[in-house]
DNA sequence: AAGGCGGGGCA
DNA sequence: TGCCCAGCCTT
């Protein structure tokens, strides 16, 4: 009752495979597929959706048609193609990566996975994708997808968030295996996730292997994967200043580290709540040490929900009496013309303000 | 082992 | 408005 039997296991395998080739999506990293087009793919794929990650995997193929290309281009410039998609360290680490396999590698992936996991960006799930779906090596992959798939295979109720249960997850990945096709397997795996096994409403009447499945059987689907609740998000208040000196507009340069890393910004002063809701009484020179010539406009009020933090922000345009401002949170900042704006790597809560600042120019 | 790190979508 | 999705890295 426990265990699949060989058996069990090769009709899995057998059922699972026969599906995905009826039934994949026609993606691009698809077509005439090598190891830079599955390699871009998967660091653009975690955490991301493909719907999301299909504009920006073209635009990078066009931009950087090989790793060499890649490796030598500026990281400013991988930023400005990547901002948007979030989660910017994968960027940044992409470029690393990028040399490393140019100047370690011969500009070749390598073969072994500890070598393959030496590459910043990679870890154990995108190591065992790029081997498996480019090189066909026996590796397992186990990401969002196949840990729903197998919980519910199997009926694992326990925590989906420990890493013992991830432990055991991992350990009937392996089992289920095709070691014949151990790419087209897991791509299987992935894909049925994705399509049919999905976290909310999964489509079990067309599921290939719904007569294998545990939960299905023992009628628990919408109860597993059980996922402990999260924490609740910090609520955090930023004014956002579009500073205007000789029609010249302020742009500052996050730091190296920590959220939205190296991004690109209007300068931001963090409020608590009370500070929020009543700044516009009061006078930005004694408040914020900025000295402005006339009245100023004020954006509407956005939301912007990070993994952690629950951010409220508002704009307000200022224009300067000089170009002197107490900007200590930022090490580079710069002074442009509107139409320069475009030209930086923006993170997407101040893209909505530049668009709101769009909408004032041609309105 | 736990927490930081984006952005989109849904009820 | 609250809350879901989730790999890699650092601590």
């Amino acid at each position: 009752m426990n265990k699949f039997s060989p058996g069990q296991i090769s009709e899995f395998q057998t059922r699972l495979v026969d599906w995905f080739q009826k039934n994949k999506r026609k993606l691009p990293w698809r077509e005439k597929p090598n190891w830079y087009k599955t390699y871009l793919s998967e660091i653009m794929l975690q955490q991301t959706t493909v719907e999301q990650g299909l504009p920006y995997f073209k635009k990078f193929i066009d931009n950087f048609p090989t790793i060499i290309d890649l490796a030598n281009s500026e990281e400013q410039r991988i930023l400005y193609l990547w901002s948007g998609l979030g989660y910017y360290a994968r960027a940044r680490n992409m470029h690393k990566a990028a040399k490393k396999i140019r100047d370690e590698f011969a500009a070749e992936f390598p073969r072994d996975y500890k070598d393959a996991l030496s590459i910043p960006g990679i870890g154990p799930y995108t190591a065992a994708a790029i081997l498996s779906i480019a090189f066909n090596k026996t590796h397992a992959v186990v990401d969002g997808n196949v840990s729903r798939v197998i919980s519910r295979i199997f009926a694992i109720s326990k925590d989906i968030r420990l890493s013992s249960t991830q432990k055991q997850i991992t350990e009937k990945a392996k089992l289920l295996l095709d070691p014949e096709n151990p790419g087209l397997f897991n791509e299987a795996m992935m894909e049925l996730g994705a399509l049919i096994c999905t976290p909310l409403k999964p489509d079990c009447n067309n599921c290939p292997v719904n007569l294998q499945c545990r939960a299905q059987a023992k009628n628990l689907v919408n109860e597993i994967p059980y996922k402990s609740p999260a924490k609740a998000k910090k609520k955090k208040f930023n004014l956002v200043f579009i500073l205007r000196f000789n029609n010249k507009i302020c742009l500052a340069k996050r730091p190296d580290t920590g959220l939205l890393a190296g991004m690109w910004e209007f300068p931001v002063k963090e409020l608590n709540a009370k500070q929020f809701e009543s700044f516009g009484e009061n006078n930005l020179d004694q408040n914020f040490g900025i000295i402005n010539t006339g009245p100023t406009v004020q954006s509407p009020k956005y939301r912007h929900q990070y993994s952690h933090i629950d951010l409220t922000y508002q704009a307000v345009i200022t224009d300067l009496r000089d170009s002197v401002v107490q900007l200590s949170d930022y090490y580079e900042y710069k002074w442009l013309n509107f139409a320069e704006l475009f030209d930086y790597p923006i993170h997407n809560a101040h893209k909505k303000i530049l668009e709101w600042l769009k909408s004032l120019v041609s309105g």
